[in-house]
DNA sequence: TTGTATTATTGCAATATTACGATAAAAATA
DNA sequence: TATTTTTATCGTAATATTGCAATAATACAA
């Protein structure tokens, strides 16, 4: 076994899952932490930042990549990855979405 | 390896990831989203509602209850769960630390 | 062209996750 | 007491993730 069924659930659920799994990584929180202080674009000073190998962080870059998070443009010899500012915006509110579902009283409260 | 490398990061980082985790899965979710709309407490109808096994449905509350999402408390023969509102609310303030942090004019923009 | 710098991809090895059947444990009921 | 109900845990199989070295692939510089 070990494959996630995602027929069982509704498409909401399965891309709110796979949003939080970009997010499931400590080195992508770094990579996203890294993004959101510094001005300049950047590109694999990652690796030293980090203290990932090369073939490590290109691999979590693709992943958020994927999750639509980073945007990379080719810049010369080196690639320059930002977040996009569109999509973070829509990732929050995804999540928000769900926090805000929360109506305080302890209802039926057994807990 | 496929060792995550947890020394490398800030505890921070570790923190949020680990959250993140939790949501990281549909049938997760689709247990949260349970709990969000249903006025009782609830126990394992969730086999019934979401179609996986009861062993299966067992594993994923336990790791939702580890990440300190839901309190479980024996109600006679079965066991009611809810949502922690308390730790509901330090994990979203937990996300919308991250989220607001992108300070939106496009700085450096390369991208 | 040849070399250098930068990033992606490939191919592993180690570990983690997902799922389920079988079984155990605890409480309610007959 | 014996049975049923409910949930947790164990053991196991299948798949996914993490990490890295080696190797492409691309752009620039000499």
């Amino acid at each position: 076994m070990g494959i996630t069924k995602k027929d069982l659930f509704t498409s909401q659920q399965n891309e709110l899952a796979s949003l939080a799994k970009a997010f499931a990584h400590p080195a992508r929180i770094a990579i996203i932490d890294y993004l959101l202080k510094s001005e300049t674009c950047i590109n694999g000073d990652l690796v030293q930042e980090l203290g990932l190998a090369q073939a490590t962080i290109s691999q979590h870059l693709r992943e958020l990549r994927d999750a639509g998070i980073l945007k990379g443009s080719i810049e010369g010899s080196s690639i320059c990855y930002c977040l996009d500012p569109t999509r973070w915006k829509e990732v929050e509110s995804q999540f928000n979405n769900l926090f805000s579902r929360l109506s305080e009283p302890a209802k039926g409260d057994c807990c």
